[in-house]
This record gives C-alpha cells, structure tokens and sequence, in this order.
DNA sequence: CGCTGATGGATTGATGAACAATCTTGCCGG
DNA sequence: CCGGCAAGATTGTTCATCAATCCATCAGCG
C-alpha cells in the first residue's frame, strides 16, 4: 500500500529502480485463464462452445480445481457464461449487450474528449501512433492489427482521464467487445473512411473543437455499435441454432 | 441469452411473469463471500485484518476450497487485497485510491446529469425519495440510514444512465468506498448542509439547470471525497503501525 | 553493531479422489 | 402430444495430501 520512493526515517530505502523487479508473480489458474482467453479473444474457440471442466483440466494439464478457478476468472471478465449446475460456455453476446457496452463506451469515450482539453499536448501522441498503426495495418492488409489499432485508439481515449478503474474497466468491456470482433473474417473493402475519421476525431481534439469533436465521435460509435449488431445477431441464430 | 418474453415459433412461451421464477440461486462460495462483504462493509471487520483460509472455512462451517473462492470473489470486487503466498486481508483504500475512485465517480455522476435532461420525469422520483429518506434519518438521528441514504441518492443518478454495466461497476466502486464509510462512527453535528445539497442537486436537475447542476455536484463531490480521505489517511496510519 | 545466510513453523498453491446434488437425455405409458 | 421416470454425465463441495513460499528467529562474521 505504501508507494514506493518515500524513504520515511526507519524505514529501508527504496529506490524508485526496484519497483521493476515488483514482478506481480501469476498463480497457475491465471495463466490458464489467460490461455483461455487468448483462444477466446482469438476466435479459436466461438461463443456457445461448453467448456467442461475435466476436458480444460486435461488438455491444460492442471487439476479440475485450477480449472475451475479459472472459469470463474473468465466469468468474471464476461467472457465465459456461468450456469449453476448446468457448466461454463463461452459467452454469446446479445444485441442489447452490445447496445449497453456502447452507451458505456459513449459515456467514457465522450468524458476523454472532455479531458483532452486539459492534459498536456504530449499526452495525446499515443492517439496519433495508433492512427498510424492503424493506416500501416490497412496499406498491409492486415487485418488483426487493424482492428487492434482501433482498439488502441479508443483505450487511449479512455486514458486520457488517467483513473486505473477506468482503465481497467474500458479492458473488459473492450474483452467482451472481442467476442464479436474475433468473428470478423476480413477487412471492410474501403478501410480508407475509418482512418479519416480517427484522424478527423483526432484533429478536432488537438483543435480544441469539442463540439464538433463530440458530434463525430457519436456518429463513429454508432456506425461501430452498428456494425457489432450485426455481429452479435449472427452469434444469437447460430447459438439457438 | 435469450431474452423472456419473445415467443419465437417453436419455443415454449415464456411470459414476463415467470421472470420472477428465473431465481439466481448462489453457490456456497457465494453466500460465504456475502456473509464476509456483509462483515466488512458493516465495520465489523476492518481494513487491514487478515483472512486466513483456515479460520474463515472453520468459522463458516465450509470446506478450504470454498472458503478459497469466497476470497476470490471479495478480491476481483476491491473489497479484500490478496498477496501471492501471503494470503488474503481485508483491503485498506490508500488515499490514491480515494482519488481515483471519486474520479470514476464524477465521470459517472456527470453524465447521469446529462441523461436527466432525456429521460421520463418519473424516473427522478427515486432521487426525491432518496432525499426524504436521509432527512427522515437525519432527525432521528440514525448515522447508518443516513449514510445509506446518501449513497442510494447517487446511485439513482448514475442509474438515469440505464446501463446494467454502469451500475454494476458504480456498486462495486461503491462497495471499495464502504470500507471508509464503515469507519465513521457518528453522524456530523449539522446534517442539515448534506441534505440541502442534495436537494439544491435534484431542483437544478428537474429545473434543467444543466451548468449550475453540474458546479454543484463537482463540489459537492469534492467535499465528500476530503472527507473520505482523511479517513483513509487515519487507515493507512493505523495500518503501517 | 549491522549484515548475511540458514532453520523451522505456518500458510498458501495445487493436486487427486471421492460423494452428493443437479441437469440432460431418452424412454415409457397414458 | 404430454408428463413421469430412470440412466448417464457434469457440476458443487468436501477431504487429505504434498510442494512452494513466506515470516520470524537466530547463529555466524566482518
């Protein structure tokens, strides 16, 4: 709890180089349930597959309980659905799920373009790097780092407000966010009109055009919004399917 | 997944009512770390105290591992911190973390102001009720009404936003912010200036004051977050001896 | 005196096996 | 077509056990 760097009288001094080696050590159940969620957020494994526990624990080479602990982990990110006697699966998104994560988005996002106007200039370059990342990504056709470029131009957005637990709330929406995103196949034909508009949100920012930079944000979550929709409707067919 | 009350060809008719029956019921893990979070935000147990495994799975009549799992449950919502090889204790709020907190809280609240102004005038009711209830606790003098009060007036703010995410993560914010509450022992000699905010917050926000609403919540917030953080400075005192 | 390194007790991390409770499925009779 | 019933499978929970790690203590040594 006590930061490090303050050196109180008494106590052993602790330089600001040793909070390197502060490793945050994982146990056994996180590293499976990062291993699942690799798979998940990978597309590997499509929502609505069960995931029985003895089957994870063997093919991980763990024991049921680790297993376990791990489900409940994912469960917790919203990644995997809980049913009480009934097993884990990974989570199926509903239309009205996207529609929420995406009012929760606007509220965060629209709060970043308010505190875009009082951090320092500096703090806005990782927007532009992502915008950069993200033109790279089109001109290589690649589509993974499109839409990881993206990703990291919103989360960037949110951080602009500097609140871990903002931050750490913004990466679970975005993981369950990936649950549609992982089912996208290939890039959209002309990826041109989603750079503009990064660059458009970006510029409005560094402008100090709130107003405008508010409309077009809106208007680029609802597209967004709109396009996971569409996503998360195919999910809910083949699920009842 | 599937939503109750569309009766899709084929499915068996599931009508609002029986919406009712679909009960949550909570495994053993879940009522233990009930029972715990109760014990905590209650000031029963205080930031700081250890939680061993052992003792907690003899004290509630259940098994280590399940005991375990109520741990890990208290520790994904803030309310215990859990230390690799260390063990489990019941979290101490750094006055950083107050910060941040009330950061979150005035990104949310904010933009509840915001939602007042689009949603149905019925639906502000339960911020006037919220109101009542703390003046009704206030005269007769009940410090643990009062505060709940409090706290239930600015959950129905965020709630304006409609979003079962924001008010989940406001709950578990919330819920950190209990083990500070808990530590206040008496009401303030003037309860008379917490009430009258509140309600001056309800009238500009009814009344469409949209800017001055807004001064007003940013001070009000501010006087409730130095207040909060001096105890967390007395907690992190008497956690460090 | 202060620091390094080793020892032992205590607690957690993880495993494997077991049993009860519950869900699902398929079958039967009405 | 519907409801009841038994079998099989999966989960919920407990127990016992061992390895790994932390903590406090203490001896040794410059």
């Amino acid at each position: 709890m006590a930061a490090a760097g303050n050196a109180l009288p008494g106590e052993t001094p602790t330089d600001p180089v040793f909070d390197l080696l502060a490793i945050e050590r994982s146990s056994t159940s996180e590293q499976v349930a990062s291993a699942l969620r690799a798979k998940i957020t990978g597309g590997e494994l499509v929502p609505g597959t069960p995931l029985p526990e003895v089957t994870l624990a063997g093919s991980m080479g763990v024991s049921r309980n680790t297993a376990r602990e791990a489900l409940r982990i994912l469960t917790r990110e919203g990644l995997v659905s809980h049913n009480m006697h009934r097993g884990a699966t990974v989570a199926t998104l509903s239309e009205q799920d996207v529609a929420d994560i995406f009012r929760v988005r606007w509220t965060l996002e629209m709060a970043g373009v308010g505190a875009s106007a009082y951090v320092d200039a500096a703090r806005l370059q990782p927007l532009r790097d992502a915008i950069a990342a993200m033109a790279s990504a089109a001109l290589a056709d690649e589509l993974g780092p499109m839409i990881e470029a993206d990703v990291e131009f919103h989360r960037q957005l949110v951080g602009l407000l500097e609140s871990p637990r903002l931050n750490r709330f913004f990466e679970e929406l975005q993981g369950e966010l990936w649950l549609c995103l992982a089912l996208i196949t290939r890039l959209p034909e002309k990826p041109d009109p989603l750079i503009d508009e990064h660059t458009e949100l970006y510029e409005l920012m560094t402008g100090g055009e709130q107003v405008r930079c508010r409309r077009q944000l809106e208007q680029h979550l609802a597209e967004s919004e709109e396009n996971l929709k569409s996503i998360a409707r195919n999910m809910s067919n083949a699920d009842q399917e």
